[in-house]
DNA sequence: CGGCACTGATGCACAACATGCATCAATAAA
DNA sequence: TTTATTGATGCATGTTGTGCATCAGTGCCG
């Protein structure tokens, strides 16, 4: 970049050009006449040309002198603009926030939070985007979110993690299946049963996790189907192929022609933890936690 | 005007921004890499917010100092032009030209001048405009009007005076006239001619000038009629009423039905002269007095 | 796991620089 | 002429920015 002489001064030449008269802008600036003197001089050398003429009884601005006033001041009147918009950006009350979310968060948690944060900070841009969990930790390590809602739990130094809700789990059955005739379902009522899960493509994360549910209570998950799509899923369940499990926030989007009784375990939960880099320390990611953290306590 | 924290060390901060690495960027500024650490932190500092964040491994913008580099990158492009803008008008490449002219230089004086002059300095906006010699002193002392072409001598101490043309005066008579038969017309053969004049409010100091010619050469200007305009004056001539007195670069608008001779002295004759404040160096003026300088000595 | 190279931050001495004071020359007003 | 006010300037002083040396933190490589 080329150097830009005489920066420093175009505050001071502008004062003086208000009043062209070297003590009253000196005393103005709480400066002494000869500082304010040279200060100008030492513009005008760094420039190469005269911007005011002076006698010992009146100054004027020559011909340069009067556009390089006009043309500064709208100069500086930018400047103080852009440390306005920088500040408010510093400050989060401007900007731009990117939240990653996953099929649990989008019912209820990311969208009421969503609410309350657009209320409370309603200068801040937010981008929102539908990824799955292993996307997210890819998308938040490359900076291309701020902050995602995963499924947890979620542990790395490089990342705090917030677990936001834990959600009971969900047998879906067909309208009429044995299991519904229990007055309580337990874990191990489910050994032996036929289950039909979304394909690992689609559900990877909840996979992995039943997966350690079950292993943890010496239960093999029998695997008898997968779906691709969520429609087909509650199809297969219908009629009658096998159950499945869900996490609380997403039965309501089931059909009548399925039936849903909660898995009474207390490990038997999703967990669903908002997470962003340590080393991110934009004000939007800490309002937005904060917001999301309230939410999140009273819906777990 | 509100003060305008670190505007010195901003593009300090902008080359920084470029690569991000405080070694690199120090050497290419010449500086010692503590130096730039510091002249960082005290923009900072006197922003209030951070623009870096920085790990002893890397250095990367924080969202505030994103949107301040963007934004000042566009006002230090600003400020330069400004200062391009006001040296091209230090320099007279460009800025505005005030120019007043009288009828003597109307014809071919200012109207040359003003050609070469827009050839050599397209750039400069040039204002013309009609004044009589006397308002021309006013006009420039003012300061309304940069430059003047008027009728000469004219002396000062405040102002430039630079003669540019000493045009014989003729004599304008009926077709046939008892002056037209002398082979040669001196001052001495108007004595006692009727003469006609432009009244004073029209021709002011031409008049003066005439009054003082006469006058030297012991000759009473017997002042027989006044006329309002050039074209009554025409006629009168014409008409037998008187003659009158013309100087060269006019009598190309005189009627047909008149004749010209000149008048044969050395001092009977009109200078224009070309004006402009000591006081005034604005580089379009010089630029100007250069040109007409020219156009001047070889019209003389 | 232990050097190694490279990062930005910091303590310190020094030099450069801006500042304030006193004063000057020029000029307008009284 | 006197007086007051203008901006410029010489000089001593205090502030400030700079460079050098060094530190602590961190990724890399064997």
């Amino acid at each position: 970049m080329k150097n830009l002489p005489g920066l420093e001064n175009v505050q001071t030449f502008l004062a003086l050009a208000q009043d062209l008269n070297f003590r009253r802008t000196a005393e103005r600036l709480h400066l002494d006449q000869s500082a304010l003197s040279r200060r100008i001089q030492k513009l005008e050398q760094g420039l190469g040309f005269r911007l005011l003429d002076r006698t010992t009884r009146e100054v004027s601005l020559t011909q340069a002198g009067q556009r390089f006033y006009q043309d500064n001041a709208e100069v500086m009147r930018s400047y103080d603009e852009a440390i306005r918009a920088a500040r408010s950006v510093a400050e989060g009350k401007s900007g731009l926030l990117r939240v990653a979310y996953m099929a649990f968060a989008a019912t209820e948690l990311m969208p009421s939070a969503m609410l309350r944060f657009r209320q409370a900070h309603p200068h801040i841009e937010v981008r929102l985007e539908y990824i799955r969990t292993q996307g997210q930790k890819i998308a938040l390590a490359n900076g291309d979110v701020d902050i995602g809602y995963m499924i947890g739990p979620f542990d790395h130094p490089d990342f705090h993690a917030l677990q936001l809700s834990s959600e009971p789990l969900y047998v879906v059955t067909p309208r009429s299946h044995p299991l519904l005739l229990r007055p309580k379902i337990v874990p191990a009522d489910l050994a032996g049963q036929p289950v039909i899960l979304g394909n690992m493509r689609e559900w990877e994360e909840y996979r992995w996790r039943l997966n350690d549910l079950f292993s943890a209570e010496g239960i093999a998950l029998d695997v008898a189907l997968e779906a691709s799509n969520t429609l087909a899923l509650n199809g297969l369940v219908a009629a009658g192929l096998g159950i499945t499990i869900y996490p609380e926030s997403l039965i309501g989007f089931l059909g009548r022609n399925v039936e849903v009784r909660q898995v009474m375990h207390p490990s038997f939960r999703s967990r669903t933890v908002l997470v962003w880099k340590r080393s991110n320390r934009s004000p939007q990611v800490q309002a937005f936690v904060q917001v999301a953290k309230q939410i999140g306590l009273q819906a777990s």
